[in-house]
DNA sequence: TTTGACGATGCAACCCGGTTGCAAAGTCAA
DNA sequence: TTGACTTTGCAACCGGGTTGCATCGTCAAA
């Protein structure tokens, strides 16, 4: 599925290098988040700063967003409406102590807040930690 | 109110020195989150190994919680009924972009989050990010 | 076909928060 | 006073993240 590849990347205004068609493929293909480490495994005859400037430059065009978890930062693809223009997928995230396997629960709405008078929300950043299913049991 | 200070550290079993009491009362005086890396600026007569073990020592006997903020982890004080054998007071967190204060915000509920099938929830972060009311406006 | 511009890559180095080992200093009770 | 235990200070380390810079590849204009 190369091709697929390739067109999804040029739907972001992405050049499409073999490095970046990797990496996408390997994001397509795993279905949970990937952190900046785990890419650095992966492909291990690459350089980090490749790898990390590749997940940016996804990051930046609408691909992949961005969540922290417990201190590092894993990637995961977007749904269909985010680009450059910004992300718009705002959901929560499971990480599962067992497997550290993050996986989006893009079906789960995010609750509403009641904020202090005065105060102003941007974001939301909510990571539900627990163990999954093929772990708990 | 030093005494009351130390009381409160005798309270959950800790032995009161002049840096924990410090700490404490930077604590209790600042009302917003503190990061080590804070802790170090406002001490910086004192060594980073200290205050973070400082920190590490009130967070395990349940006078402090950290919560992790985009990276950096900031340590706020618990409620009544934190200890030793757990903390039991899990609410949300507000993150100011204006001012990069943390406050608790320990009114607010945590809401229900329902799980697929065979999920274990153990932990919730939930952190909202924007302006407080002072930055906003 | 050559040249030049620009983007992508690799390498090295750095920053910063967090963490640990170890020796020195302090505390306290026997 | 001694010895055991705790706390502190120093130094060093670790890992994730980030940047500067030189090199390489690509592609289009000359």
């Amino acid at each position: 599925m190369k091709h697929s590849s390739e067109k999804h990347l040029a739907q972001h205004g992405i050049h499409p290098t073999a490095m970046r068609l990797l990496v996408l493929e390997y994001l397509l293909d795993n279905r949970t988040a990937a952190s900046l480490g785990q890419l650095e495994r992966e492909f291990y005859r690459s350089d980090k700063a490749t790898l990390y400037r590749t997940l940016k430059t996804f990051e930046k065009k609408g691909l992949i967003h961005g969540v922290n978890v417990g201190g590092t930062t894993v990637y995961l693809l977007c749904r269909e409406n985010c680009s450059e223009e910004g992300h718009f997928d705002v959901h929560p995230h499971f990480f599962c102590t067992g497997c550290a396997k993050t996986i989006c629960l893009s079906q789960a709405k995010m609750p509403r807040f009641d904020l202090p008078e005065g105060f102003d929300l941007h974001e939301v950043n909510l990571i539900l930690k627990g163990r999954c299913d093929e772990c708990a049991g």
